[in-house]
RNA sequence: GGCGCCAUAGCCAAGUGGCUAAGGCAGGGGCCUGCAAAGCCCUGAUCCCCGGUUCGAAUCCGGGUGGCGCCUCCA
């Protein structure tokens, strides 16, 4: 496996820490609000770089934190005079709620920073003591960025002229040090005790503690082997989480680094504070879960995606093929999958998730497939490799898994569905009588509630539009 | 200002030194069909511009132009 690592900026060789065994951490959300589809995003790119792993035979350990503590959600809870915990735990279901319809699987490991407290104050009571974090007058913890030497070896962004746009605070020694513990501020503040005295941890300790916590090796140059995270985390705060592993443990805290590009708007980075947010749970309303994790996956990860319903509507009918296919082979058991078209997919993969590649190679088995029964509709053998192929598939892409039927008729209910079979049945009638004229109109007024229908040797059989 | 990323057909998008520049959507033509739909076949590119390196460049180098990101919370 080739990936495009971060750190060292170019594509590098993959090699586990541990044979046969992968260990990755993703950055998760902060629980303050619904998951945008930067979020899904994000999810889906590391689901396949999960599912892709798995495929390829490692054991991979896959871990995701929460923030379910930060200014945030202070601020909401002020705001909405509910409790931390209640803000937290609605965001946090809210949001395996979504990543559910999107198809991501569940991580193995799941922590919560305030859950996590005893790791973060381990690894600051570290720092304190190996004089690389120093206290303020204030109560604060700051990281002296000055005592790691490799700090930016990361993100390669720490020059003078960028550090020079950081707010100057008189409290710190360097312009880019960074809070580990924030001194509770008093009244209305949401403090947790701690050997420092109460306050809250700042926000990128908690990724270094959880991972040595949870998931790193307890040896070896570095703790696990891949760090994901959306592109706007690597500086600051990837560069910072590096930074308090590589002084707290004395070691690297990943061995790769990978970031995700962003999901756009009309070109523009889709973010809550420039307001052109798209919810998950909003897209969902409009758009099928699994047609939506197509969407988001089908564009390289690395790459921005410009989100835009045209796109959106295509990759929809690229999936509509794979289902068409599907329903052409439908009941049969699968055999084995053809060995070609899972190497030429995997291999794709393989190559820093050059989905594009992957997705040609699908198009085609589908193409080859639908050519194969259109000429011999009875071969059995070819449907069952085909059904094979498929299921590998929707293992491997997390699309596709659905019975063909129920995908074309999501969101249809049941008394629309009764009037939907009862005019095909009426049309049936008409077709034997060679009464077309009827049989039109009945199309027509089908195609008017948003219902195709088609005429197969088997029957008719309609599709939602 | 610093550090980066990107620019390939109407749209999305692979390809990063060498046969006819993948694939999908849309469009056009055909086969099939009572008519359709679906499916299949055929059909589309001065690779942003200008220089340079090379026998040969979308691909490498230099310079432009345009767009975007990080440096502040951010996936």
């Amino acid at each position: 496996m080739r990936l495009f690592d971060s750190s060292k900026r170019r594509m590098v060789d993959f090699v586990p820490l541990k044979e046969g065994e992968v260990r990755i951490y993703v950055c998760g959300p902060t629980v303050y609000d619904d998951a945008h589809l930067g979020h899904a995003r994000s999810a889906i790119v590391f689901d396949l770089l999960r599912r892709t792993l798995e495929a390829l035979g490692y054991r991979v350990i896959f871990m995701k934190n929460f923030t379910d503590i930060d200014d945030k959600i202070i601020k909401k809870v002020k705001e909405s005079g509910r409790s931390l915990e209640e803000i937290t735990t609605h965001y946090i279901r809210r949001y395996l709620e979504d990543m559910e319809a999107l198809g991501v699987l569940r991580p193995h490991i799941e922590p919560k920073a305030t859950e996590s407290l005893d790791a973060i104050f381990h690894m600051i009571q570290r720092l304190l003591e190996e004089g690389i974090a120093y206290r303020t007058e204030k109560g604060d913890i700051y990281f002296d960025t000055s005592k790691d030497r490799a700090y930016c070896s990361l993100s390669h962004r720490c020059d003078e002229e960028s550090l020079s746009r950081i707010e100057p605070d008189p409290l710190k020694r360097n312009p880019a040090d960074f809070a580990l513990w924030k001194g509770c501020k008093g009244e209305g503040d949401i403090c947790f005790d701690s050997p420092f005295g109460p306050g809250r941890p700042g926000w990128h300790i908690e990724c270094s503690a959880m991972i040595q916590k949870y998931l790193a090796y307890k040896e070896g140059p570095y703790q696990i082997d891949i760090h994901g995270g959306g592109a706007d985390l690597l500086f600051p705060h990837h560069e910072n989480e590096a930074a308090q592993t590589r002084s707290a443990c004395s070691r690297e805290l990943a061995s790769y680094w990978l970031h995700n590009g962003f999901v756009t708007i009309s070109g523009e980075k889709m973010s809550k504070s420039l307001g052109n947010s798209f919810f998950v749970k909003d897209a969902l309303k409009v758009y099928d879960g699994e047609v939506l994790r197509f969407y988001l996956l089908s564009t390289h990860y690395r790459a921005d995606l410009n989100f835009n319903e045209e796109d959106l509507v295509a990759s929809k009918k690229r999936l509509d093929k794979l289902y068409r296919l599907k329903k052409r082979i439908y009941g049969v058991s699968p055999s084995s999958v053809n060995p070609t078209l899972r190497d030429e997919v995997l291999s794709a993969l393989q190559d820093d998730l050059n989905i594009s590649r992957a997705l040609a190679v699908l198009d085609e088995m589908v193409k080859r497939g639908n050519e194969m029964l259109d000429r011999n509709p009875k071969e059995r053998g070819v449907k069952r490799e085909l059904a094979a192929n498929i299921e590998f598939i929707s293992q491997l892409l997390g699309v596709g898994g659905r019975d063909p039927y129920s995908y074309f008729q999501i969101g249809v209910d049941e008394e629309s569905r009764a009037r939907i079979e009862a005019l095909i049945e009426e049309r049936s009638r008409a077709k034997r009588e060679r009464n077309f004229e009827v049989a039109d109109r009945i199309r027509e007024e089908l195609k008017e509630m948003g219902i195709a229908i088609m005429d197969t040797p088997q029957g008719t059989v309609w599709e939602k539009i």
